[in-house]
DNA sequence: TCCCTCTCGTTGCATTCTACAACCGGACTT
DNA sequence: AAGTCCGGTTGTAGAATGCAACGAGAGGGA
């Protein structure tokens, strides 16, 4: 049971901050799609956000990357499957646990995953030029603030 | 904290924040369909969006709307057409140029919004619940500065 | 050892979202 | 009046996604 906040205050400062917050990010969400497909078509969002991942842990199960990223294991499944095909996944089973397979980027997808970064890492980077160092830090620190709570809160 | 800060290159810094940015806004994409899927089945996140929109903006065109959230118009127009059917959506001919259909939450939208958006503002509040008021609204405030140079520099 | 249950992953199926292209009809320009 | 532009719809196709059912391995308890 959610307890009791107080909610008598008008907190209308709040509320209009948290209001342009979600209205801002999910406004953000409706077009990160459509910039990536038209940045590297040849990686998708999707595509790019899992082989990110386990680039950066260096392997990881499939089962982690739904977890992390909210998806259902179908989907990862196939993401996955895809990313296979496509030469730029490596399945690798666990001796352990024969029911795991431990995944990693092969030698192609390190490649490609570093061109669509730098592809991505310049178009962002054109869009926060104008912005101050410390500003740039702040909002970094920010996003990885709220979604940090929202990977715990589900 | 070593003192020992690399001077060579202030750009390392911008970088790795840059990075930080466009991964945490890509993450956040990533789960934000499956939130809004989860928190309100009735209205998805596109719909939501677009009411939302409409709402706020008291009425406009569907190629606003597409213009606005870099949909294509044929998107728009089957998103409006299935709000209409909901009886959420009234379009209205302008006058003055018959080829315009201007849009309007009906006062069953309308309603339907108030409730979604409570539950989302209470799920974005619990989230944001231990910010101060300052960092909201910097936040916000980084967030719309980041969309508007998103929606200029396509 | 033999089951029961849990976990990891795959596959069939249906749905939704989306873009592109072709098209219609109204409006503006010449 | 013709050509062009603009707002919107529809046909088509592809991709992403979730749910449910399933198979296989692992672990625990009788």
């Amino acid at each position: 049971m959610p307890e009791a906040v107080p909610q008598n205050e008008p907190a209308s400062v709040r509320a209009s901050a948290v209001e342009t917050i979600q209205r801002e990010l999910t406004s953000f969400a409706r077009r990160a799609r459509a910039t990536a497909a038209r940045l590297h078509p040849e990686l998708s969002l999707v595509s790019y956000t899992l082989l990110a991942h386990l680039e950066e842990l260096g392997g990881c199960r499939a089962t982690d990357l739904a977890a992390h990223y909210a998806l259902d294991k179908s989907t990862v499944s196939r993401q996955v499957s895809a990313l296979e095909r496509a030469g730029l996944v490596m399945r690798r089973v666990d001796p352990d646990d024969h029911r795991v397979q431990v995944l990693h980027p092969t030698a192609a997808g390190t490649e490609i995953l570093a061109q669509v970064t730098v592809s991505r890492r310049q178009l962002f980077g054109e869009r926060l030029a104008d912005w101050s160092e410390d500003d740039l830090t702040r909002f970094a620190a920010y996003l990885e603030r709220y979604n940090e709570a929202a990977a715990q809160g589900g």
